[in-house]
DNA sequence: GCCGTTTTCGGCCCGACTGTTTTCAGTCG
């Protein structure tokens, strides 16, 4: 039976909250549909799972979900509708819900003009501001109605978010052209991009000039970047510019804040929201004001040079950036079960690479020595089989030769060794592309689905499932097969899926590619509670992309708790292969 | 609406910028 993911709920509470602002209810009330909206997007079992072990008890179990709400979202499990919802959009005016998605307008802006202009959505709010009729009215202005004629701009270009692997680079270069300005030295990022959340919406960078006079130097130089395209906002502290970066703009936020509360202002910038609520309410029971300008008792500062001296004044360790959801981190670092999240230096190999001989684009002997370049002992060498026509799929016959190829290579290597691999297709009724006799021959095998995404949930999970009982796979290659930004994953039932690699003991793939990062973060973390392995994979195809895919799957890892117990080329080459049962 | 080492009521995180005002409301993060 289908039953409302969580993702679809939390939606739904976030439009509640929105249109509670709308109807002019108490701040707390609007608030606490937030912080559950929040709670179910960061819990990291399905919500109809927890109900149909727990009943309504279970729900309330969440932190920030009381009974008010546990019943409301019980009604959606049951009937996939929320009477409660439905009357208050019934309620107010008309086409408010989408003028509320327009940067820049807000509830009380949304409601007088849909009240006194008639404005039922954004088309029609584009016309009134076209026909200057907005600028009459209280509060409004010329100003106004430009600022919100940019707001349906972004609108209308949808509210893209940039891939992790665009921004990260881009971020690089501008604290790079900023960190040469003298006065003001170790130019930072933060925001959801130092949380390395997989898509960011804007960059967030920190500024600390040595003397407050020099702060107007390091604001004039970020306005006058050579990507700046409009300087959107500019005051003493904060400037605010678009961004061009090839096709895509994005917004980008500079704080200029003195060095003695670096830490304070690091830590709040760096948020989440969430994570930043639940240190200053800890805060506020010690006595404390936790602001971005430090920790203060009344008056008086008392810390916030560092994030370490935030933390420790809420008796706290210190909590890494990636898992600063306020998705239980605060909890388990008060009760001292923080994860020791697995490290870059703590990868042995890579498990997912191509050759020349199917898609990649150089041969064995140049994969080897990257690798061995970058330190690691292994790499698996995991063309793709036959169906993959247009990858160049190799035939049992070709995937001998390879493996030839790759003994001969190895007989005269050092310092690294080339695991036999292939990347199979699992096949629509779920067995896989090679006959048993040629996986045998094989190190490593990926799994992958790579056709028949369309298929129905059950059928596509009964697929997966099914070549998760194969004895010979190693890993589910991409388990969900979304591509940010471009295609939805396929329908499938992620937890039956990981419930089923823990069962057969298989491991589930993190592969890195900039556009995929899949698995995601919180089935990461589910993966981790079910006790399957997982394998951060490139992918690769060049192998110019092994060091990036390191950085970005390791940070996807940390934000799924991952440590590096659970990650399965964090094993060193002897005790790899003898987990592979290779062992030689 | 949620929550409790100030427990069943009375709190609830904190601040900047803009545009419109002339002391502040609205929006955002």
């Amino acid at each position: 039976m289908y039953s409302m993911q969580n993702p679809e709920i939390a939606a739904i509470l976030e439009r509640i909250s929105e249109l509670l602002e709308v109807k002019g209810e108490i701040r707390f009330k609007i608030q606490a549909y937030q912080k559950a909206a929040r709670a179910l997007e960061n819990l990291d079992r399905p919500a109809a799972e927890l109900h149909a072990e727990g009943g309504l008890k279970a729900l309330t179990g969440i932190p920030g979900i009381g009974e008010g709400i546990a019943k409301k979202i019980e009604e959606l499990l049951a009937t996939g509708r929320l009477k409660y919802y439905e009357e208050l959009k019934a309620e107010l005016p008309k086409g408010v819900e989408e003028l509320l998605e327009v940067p820049h307008l807000g509830p009380k802006t949304a409601v007088m003009l849909a009240e006194k202009l008639r404005v039922t959505g954004v088309a029609s709010l584009e016309k009134a501001l076209r026909g200057h009729r907005v600028a009459p009215l209280p509060r409004m202005g010329e100003k106004m109605e430009e600022k919100l004629l940019r707001g349906v701009e972004i609108w209308k270009r949808g509210q893209e978010r940039m891939p992790l692997g665009e921004a990260l680079p881009l971020a690089k270069e501008i604290s790079g052209s900023l960190a040469g300005i003298p006065s003001a030295p170790g130019v930072e990022y933060a925001g959801s991009l130092r949380r390395m959340k997989e898509t960011v919406g804007d960059l967030d960078f920190l500024a600390f000039p040595r003397k407050p006079a020099d702060a107007p130097a390091v604001m004039d130089a970020f306005v006058s970047l050579p990507q700046v395209t409009q300087v959107t906002a500019r005051g003493e502290t904060k400037a605010q510019v678009r961004l061009a970066a090839g096709r895509r703009t994005v917004d980008a936020d500079l704080r200029v804040v003195e060095p003695a509360s670096r830490g304070a202002a690091l830590h709040y910038f760096t948020g989440s929201k969430a994570h930043n609520i639940l240190v200053r309410e800890l805060g506020v029971k010690r006595g404390l004001k936790i602001s971005e300008y430090g920790v203060f008792r009344g008056a008086k500062r008392v810390g916030g040079a560092t994030e370490e001296e935030i933390f420790r004044s809420v008796g706290l360790p210190f909590i890494p950036p990636e898992i600063r959801e306020g998705a239980g981190e605060v909890e388990a670092a008060a009760a001292g079960k923080l994860p020791r999240l697995v490290e870059e230096g703590d990868l042995h190999g890579d498990l997912h690479i191509h050759s020349d001989w199917s898609d990649g684009s150089q041969p064995l002997a140049e994969l080897a020595e990257a690798a061995r370049k970058l330190g690691y002992e292994y790499l698996a060498v995991t063309d793709h089989s036959q169906a993959v026509r247009i990858a160049n799929g190799l035939t049992p016959a070709r995937l001998r030769v390879r493996n030839k190829e790759i003994d001969r290579l190895n007989s005269k290597l050092r310092g690294i060794r080339l695991l036999k691999g292939a990347e199979v297709d699992i096949l629509k009724d779920g067995s896989l592309d090679y006959p048993d006799e040629v996986l045998a021959g094989l190190d490593v095998i990926i799994a992958s689905v790579h056709s028949g995404f369309n298929l129905p949930e059950a059928e596509q999970t009964r697929r997966v499932v099914r070549a998760l009982g194969n004895r010979y796979v190693t890993i589910l290659g991409h388990p969900t097969g979304r591509l940010i930004g471009e295609r939805e994953a396929y329908p499938i039932d992620i937890g039956e899926v990981i419930r089923a690699a823990a069962d057969n003991g298989k491991c589930l793939e993190l592969n890195a590619q900039v556009q995929r990062l899949d698995l995601a973060d919180i089935h990461l973390h589910r993966a981790k509670e079910a006790g399957a392995m997982v394998a951060i994979d490139s992918d690769a195809h060049h192998v110019s992309f092994l060091p990036v895919a390191r950085k970005l799957g390791v940070a996807m890892a940390r934000r799924g708790w991952l440590e590096e117990g659970d990650v399965l080329n964090a094993l060193p080459l002897s005790a790899l292969l003898k987990k592979l049962g290779r062992g030689r």
